[in-house]
DNA sequence: TCTCATAGTTACGTCAAGGGAACCGCCCTT
DNA sequence: AAGGGCGGTTCCCTTGACGTAACTATGAGA
């Protein structure tokens, strides 16, 4: 069975770690708590994300209702996306991983070091 | 670049969502959570994982202060894994997100299901 | 002596996530 | 008429995550 295993979720975390685990969502859910935004400019403001992983990631949060999706009747059309209520609200929850990961990372990176320098006392 | 980008890491949610959005290392932090736990023990309550990725997912956990490893004196040597403070912290902010996900699964499985049978009306 | 358990490591093959680039129709500007 | 931005879709190919299986050492028990 290789890559992921995307098995049967009775689980409800999963279905969350499966949005929250994948970087390109979380960037795309920061990005778009600080205001709606259209597909292109997301592309220019998120560093690094190809067109078709844009499309794909935003497709998803769509599908769960994390963000609306809203073709505006101009020439040429634009499509602006923007958070849900529960797109905020998972902001929210990510904000408090975010705390953690602000107050932890110091002891995270100095341990991990450390760690890596340690011989090989297996 | 196939798969992961593990890019530069000046940002520590991404540290953070490096091991949480590893299913292996979540399911791990929840078993250790009960309470320490030996390798075995954990492989077998673990479903499905196998022995490489326990002991890969213990390693990462372990270097990150996570968990912490105490070799028992005893013949032969047992290895006791447990969550460290740190570790207890995490399983705490997971546990926020695991709230968050059993609040709002049932309306996200329903908006999946609704957009999913909608017609393609690109 | 043979086998089992404990706690791993190493080698190898596979498979799908994701990058890159090309392509699409539409409209506007030059 | 030729480019350029918008909002995607489709294809191919690489690569890294992961499972499987074999191998390690040590000591207990039959």
């Amino acid at each position: 069975m290789g890559a992921k295993r995307k098995l049967d979720y009775d689980c409800p975390i999963r279905d969350v770690l499966d949005r929250v685990g994948d970087a390109w969502s979380v960037l795309t859910i920061l990005e778009l708590s600080k205001g709606p935004c259209r597909f292109n400019a997301l592309k220019r403001v998120i560093d690094g994300i190809s067109q078709r992983m844009l499309a794909v990631t935003l497709r998803n949060l769509e599908r769960d209702g994390l963000v609306s999706r809203q073709v505006l009747p101009t020439a040429p059309p634009q499509v602006e996306y923007a958070l849900t209520d529960r797109g905020h609200s998972l902001h929210g929850a990510i904000g408090a991983l975010n705390a953690w990961a602000v107050e932890h990372q110091p002891g995270i990176r100095r341990d991990r070091s450390h760690y890596d320098q340690r011989p090989k006392l297996v």
